[in-house]
RNA sequence: GCGGGCUUAGCUCAGUUGGUUAGAGCGCCGGGUUGUGGUUCCGGAGGUCGUGGGUUCGAUCCCCAUAGUUCGCCCCA
């Protein structure tokens, strides 16, 4: 019985290809959160499985969550999502912490689910939270930051949409208008969230259903598709209020390609008031990316004085398909510079060169499989790396190396430093 | 957790209505060129046909199970 080389089901190898694309999607996505002032966390993989039982919807707690016994008998799991661990750390410091606190991780997070695309068993994933503001400029600068991370990475407005609700609002239309009781608003906000995945008489069937006789109310409720349209004895609400004026500013900003949508839900059950979730609109991959919104109440179930929260989070496999199917992946190369070949010197001269080289801030590799030339170079160019250097006696007596750029072709006799200073010029 | 498709060389795939030594293209390695690639020519390595069991004189092919993968459902940071 021979070893398996794939990796666990649902999670990836990162070979150094795939780990450039990471690190390229990681690096931008860093500086983008902390132009506005986020500063990274992190946090244990693993934590008492109580910490998940506690909120969102038990589901993910009982069939999502890799969990064990550790060694001495404690219930364990591993970090299934990040919010309940940094309202953790922010309970644990309530009082010393500067605020607003703003922070930001790039955790691994597990799912025991199948997998499928764009939802694997492990994916990392960019949490953005930001502590003790409890008004809509938190959640504004949240959706203006979500905006400007996608365009960073060179999308263009078109190509995504963001949607944005509010639990509140959701809340008094299900008891003030529509006078449901919990169970049947529960059923509901349910079935809504399934909304776009049902053929429009299958939704309206079951809604009447779950709704009964309300059923022309809510129908007619639920396609609306301004704030204005809302029936007038809810349009006067804070929630509703909050809504237009969050839209009517990231207009101001700039952000157009936002909209009040009714049917916007979001799974958990901790959101408390606005939610907001961002849309690729390319036909291809006409789905939701990512998303977040307002939890109020998580940090207080630490037995603290509860903290305004929003945030939100964004997986790197939906990134990344984000980024394929608009072909906004850059050509990425490798971080070596120089492969140094020795063809026909001497092992320890061969050596001396490539130090010097790293001294002048090159990365250099070494090629000392004594293949013949034409190999050594597809063996570069297949790796991506741009420049190769060959010594061999001829560069022993000349007391200079021979650099061959291979994206151009020429070859120039250099001096070790000016060969650093050549490719240092065109990092 | 439920249902469908798929699994043959490193990759993409052909193939055998069940018959002895299983193929192609690309890739890889070597050579034609005693020091210069992304051409060309020649040669070579590489497969227990996903795994286990069953039917059969004989299974890569048929049947069952199982794993992986993929699409949908359930569910959803």
């Amino acid at each position: 019985m021979s070893l398996s080389t794939q990796p666990y089901k649902g999670a990836r190898d990162f070979y150094p290809e795939d780990m450039r694309i990471q690190k390229y999607m990681f690096s931008k996505l860093r500086n983008s959160v902390e132009k506005y002032g986020y500063q990274e966390y992190n946090a244990p993989i693993i934590e008492p499985l109580e910490l998940y039982s506690a909120k969102s919807g038990q589901e993910i707690v009982n069939e999502q969550t890799y969990q064990f016994e550790d060694r001495g008998g404690r219930l364990v799991a591993i970090r299934p999502e990040m919010t309940p661990t940094v309202s953790r750390m922010v309970a644990a410091k309530r009082q010393e912490l500067a605020y607003p606190a703003r922070l930001y991780s790039i955790p691994n997070l597990w799912r025991y689910e199948r997998p499928q695309r764009g939802r694997l068993r492990e994916h990392w994933q960019l949490n953005v939270d930001i502590f003790g503001v409890d008004n809509i400029s938190a959640e504004l600068e949240l959706i203006q930051l979500a905006s400007e991370l996608l365009i960073d990475l060179g999308s263009t407005s078109d190509m995504f949409e963001i949607r944005v609700n509010s639990r509140k609002l959701i809340n008094k239309i299900m008891m003030s208008y529509l006078k449901l009781d919990d169970r049947v608003s529960h059923d509901l906000i349910k079935l809504i969230d399934r909304k776009n995945k049902l053929p429009i008489d299958k939704f309206k069937k079951e809604l009447k259903d779950v709704v009964g006789k309300k059923f022309k109310d809510a129908d007619s409720l639920l396609n609306i598709n301004f704030i204005n349209e809302l029936p007038e004895s809810v349009i006067d609400c804070i929630a509703a209020r909050q809504i237009e004026d969050l839209i009517n500013y990231l207009k101001k900003l700039g952000i157009n390609n936002v909209v009040f949508d009714i049917n916007l839900m979001r799974g958990f059950d901790y959101y408390t008031d606005i939610v907001f979730e961002v849309f690729d609109t390319n036909p291809k991959n006409n789905r939701s990316m990512f998303g977040g919104g307002r939890y109020d109440g998580l940090v207080g179930l630490f037995g603290v004085e509860p903290v305004a929260t929003a945030g939100f989070g964004m997986g790197d496999v939906t990134l990344r398909n984000f980024l394929e199917t608009n072909n906004l992946l850059p050509k990425l190369n490798p971080e070596t510079d120089i492969i140094i070949a020795d063809i026909g010197s001497e092992v320890l001269k061969v050596n001396e060169i490539a130090f010097k080289l790293r001294l002048n801030g090159v990365n250099v590799a070494s090629d000392f499989t004594g293949r013949k030339i034409d190999k050594i170079i597809r063996s570069a160019v297949k790796q991506g790396v741009r420049y190769i250097v060959f010594i061999g006696q001829e560069e022993l007596h000349s007391k200079k190396i021979s650099l061959k750029d291979l994206e151009t072709g020429i070859s120039e006799q250099l001096t070790i430093d000016q060969a650093a200073n050549r490719i240092k010029d065109r990092k």
